[in-house]
DNA sequence: GTTGCTTTTGAAAATCACTTTCATTTATTG
DNA sequence: CAATAAATGAAAGTGATTTTCAAAAGCAAC
């Protein structure tokens, strides 16, 4: 899993003529340790307790670069940070997120997707990507 | 339709024990001749032509009371703006956007929320709102 | 209507999450 | 080893939104 994430990601900057840096190197490494739907600032605070001269911009640049690459996909839950979660080609979910506690649960449903398409369809357009999330409070904040 | 929300919006600055003013009127007005989904910088552009010194965090404070009366909802499309949208006590409707105009489309799909809230129920979840949103290329931009 | 107390307003400054700039450092290629 | 092109980090810049604060309304209660 790992291993394959650092071999697509070796790859694109091959196929790409970037330079392979510790730097990326690092972060990549972190990000792949860190759990899902981590922020930027997550992610820099952690980096930077073992790189203390690791710049913002460069984590900023690299999260770009894995989201490029397909290792990592962006998301935004409407709480102003950015946050970056593990993909793999050709999966896809979607997200019930807690507004009390911020847990974060992942689902599929391939009815749903089915649906999407066809309202899609019946309004004559073509998806390319979709969101949906479903906000509410999980079992244990319901007590 | 627009008497309805006025009358609501009325009740709500009362209830909370808040003031009535030209500005919140004006604004108000202008909001409910608008187009859906506007943004608040076309809001307050529109706001401005006859209201040459309207301020600017004046337009942003009262489009939150809006959202916080139940008269509007505001919305993210990824764009970097904020939007907001007329909104109806008990209606809900989810988007299809144009990535290449921005066309918007409204679209309602009683077996599609079914599903989420089964998908919900699964997990131990209770929704209390969620966002759809299916990005793509409209019929005309097809071409 | 005037007074007195609050809330609201607008202009400007501040904030926040990112992005750009640029001089310096680093990776890669011959 | 150069030579060269890309990457880095610190700091400045952006753009949307928020806060600050002194002045200007609202809204009772006289
Ligand atoms: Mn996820
Ligand atoms: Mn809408
Ligand atoms: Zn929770
Ligand atoms: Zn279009």
């Amino acid at each position: 899993m790992k291993q394959a994430k650092k071999k697509a990601f070796r790859d694109f900057i091959t196929q790409k003529g970037l330079k392979s840096t510790r730097q990326r190197d690092v972060i990549l490494d972190c990000f792949l340790a860190s759990a899902r739907h981590i922020s930027i600032e997550e992610l820099y605070l952690k980096l930077r307790a073992k790189n203390p001269n690791i710049g913002y911009a460069t984590v900023y640049r690299t999260l770009k670069l894995f989201a490029e690459s397909g290792i990592a996909r962006e998301i935004q839950f409407g709480d102003g940070q950015t946050r970056y979660e593990h993909a793999t080609e050709g999966e896809h979910h979607d997200h019930l997120v807690c507004t009390r506690c911020g847990k974060i649960i992942e689902f599929e449903n391939e009815t749903i997707e089915k649906l999407q398409e066809e309202v899609a369809k019946s309004h004559g357009f073509l998806i390319e990507n979709h969101k949906l999330e479903l906000y509410g409070v999980c079992s244990l904040c319901k007590k």
